[in-house]
DNA sequence: GCAAGAATTTGGAATGATCCAAATCAGACC
DNA sequence: GGTCTGATTTGGATCATTCCAAATTCTTGC
């Protein structure tokens, strides 16, 4: 798997060498300490010799080596970032907000997509301790064990999870408070006199879909109601299209549904359509997420919004804290969500 | 930027220190050379020996440090990836492509979301020679000069280019073959009677959007023809929706329209609907990129498909070749679109 | 039992930065 | 001029690995 020189390939164009700290100072004239120093923005450095080697910098094209600072002073200035489903736009909202704090702090990222299993996030994880990253921040794949992220964490590398959290909810975490999510949901459908209300959920393995549901269910008991349907779908327009007349061929079937998240709901959107039912009309539908998407479907999908850039943003903030400073107390982070009602 | 010390923090829980390959010598009995050797899967060690490393390895919870092994060997196993646009699906499945390439080799991508702009561009492309990726995965963003890159090139970072290339297309790219993809669509449009073709264009700085201009151009001129139109567009869906009344309001609209992409396509689809007209029977419709939202969308989207998460894969393959062999001949891949009609 | 050759193993130097304690410098004051 | 003090600057050790040439061990054939 590690590649012993990777056929050097006798280079043509010679490879230029680049220009070390060492021959930096010497072309500045002080000590190799005064330039890390400098490097480094050092105060102590007097300002006339901090020009002098900034000049020398500029002249001679000096490239810093974070990794060889790294080795001695353990800093890489690099987190992990695991994504489960990175094709789901949601992911990608959530990975720009991540990326633009990252880079005002100056830091970078290690991108990685699980596809929600836990055998490439463990290779990932591992990669990234091999890297030394700095951190992590995590969207756990379903199955992800609790415990193996303790030992990971104690190993000494600090772990963010991010949307979803295994076991007891006690390390870092930023997300959407799904149960407050689903409360507007449910309080705007039962003002409308709906009273049949089903859920298409995901994989009951991760937080995030347990969340859902027990905030849907929390919700309809204060309405005295249960849930009228709980059906699981994988997240794909395609399988949720084809679930749709599956619903609706039975004998009561629901006046409402809330899809666990806009990409489900979208192709449910279309699935109705094609059975000749009128979202927003026939069937309310509301999705989760608010992505772009949703204003410009045919109706308009109403959506309970989570803010993917600004969790992004939270948690990337958190994981740079954290990172500072290790054994501050943890964090939960919940975001409320608000509800946008649209056109279904 | 750099930090200094930042609060060491005090351990409380007191950073496990790491098992180094030294350690690992000793309780294997046998020198580190040997240790490295066996990490890298040499055929030189002997088979015993190699066992009883790595029984070693597990016993003591080893960690190989990929940055010393960078520092004195000068591969780092991770290359860095520059997107111009991360939110627009098209950009995720690429990034998914590339992510499976580099999964199965081993190797980790840094991840950067430029929104297009050089300064965020150029800031990253500093970051990853202090970081000493092997190469850099990159779309340029709009406006980004060839010399520049060339000089980077220069530099020994290895650059493959994305779906856009700058100035005299003389190294390493990958992409879909626009003209090709303007060509089948043009083909398609005039066979039903087209005449009044006209083009939802993107930014003109990047190749991506000339070359699907002169693929457009050449491709009319087969028929004698000239485009009805070419209406210059932000990639999103509102801009797009906004866009619609303004083009159906001249005096001899057009019959057909190709968008840049699906984002603009999708938002002038329901612009084109707000307006009354029927996509599919008023207005031929067309995209670009084939994004899984074509086939859900109401009517469904006709579309040229591009297959990003094969680009993405032949161009982390790429990037890797050349890495290993720095000095080969520039490669120009450019994978042939397919047109997907469906109902617009 | 020994020489030759192949197969393994090894220790010192090197990679490019930071850390740290100590050295040097510059003023101020007597 | 000498001493004290605070501000700068410095060199040697160190971080965890690989490289390389040389040393050691093992086979084989006579």
């Amino acid at each position: 798997m590690i590649q012993i020189r990777p056929s050097q390939a006798a280079g043509r164009r010679p490879a230029p060498r680049r220009v070390t700290l060492r021959e930096l100072a010497a072309h500045a004239g002080v000590s190799r300490s005064t330039v890390s120093l400098v490097l480094r923005e050092s105060p102590l450095v007097a300002a006339l010799t901090r020009a002098r080697v900034r000049e020398s910098m500029a002249a001679t094209g000096y490239v810093y080596d974070r990794g060889a600072a790294r080795l001695r002073s353990g800093v890489s200035q690099a987190i992990g970032l695991v994504i489960s489903e990175i094709t789901n736009p949601f992911y990608a909202e959530l990975t720009a907000g991540i990326d633009a704090v990252l880079d005002r702090a100056g830091w970078v990222a290690f991108l990685a997509n699980t596809g929600d299993r836990t055998d490439r996030q463990e290779r990932f994880l591992q990669r990234m301790r091999e890297q030394k990253a700095d951190g992590v921040l995590l969207c756990p794949a379903s199955g992800t064990e609790a415990a193996r992220l303790g030992e990971i964490a104690a190993s000494g590398l600090p772990i963010v999870q991010i949307l979803r959290r295994t076991g007891p909810m006690q390390g870092d975490y930023v997300g959407p408070d799904y149960r407050i999510g689903m409360a507007l949901a449910v309080e705007h459908l039962c003002v409308r006199g709906h009273v049949r209300i089903g859920l298409i959920a995901s994989d009951r393995r991760n937080s995030a879909s347990r969340e859902r549901l027990e905030g849907l269910t929390e919700s309809l008991t204060r309405h005295g109601l249960t849930p009228a349907l709980v059906a699981p779908c994988e997240s794909s327009r395609a399988k949720a299209a084809a679930l749709a007349a599956s619903l609706m061929d039975r004998t009561d079937p629901p006046t409402a549904l809330i899809c666990h998240n806009d990409v489900i709901a979208l192709g449910m959107l279309s699935g109705l359509q094609r059975l000749g039912r009128r979202p927003g009309s026939d069937v309310a539908l509301i999705g989760f997420d608010n992505i772009n998407e949703c204003c410009t479907s045919i109706p308009a999908l109403s959506s309970i919004a989570t803010q993917p850039a600004e969790i992004g943003a939270a948690a990337a903030d958190l994981l740079l804290r954290r990172i500072a400073d290790p054994t501050g107390a943890p964090e939960q982070i919940l975001l409320p969500p608000r509800l946008v009602i649209r056109e279904t």
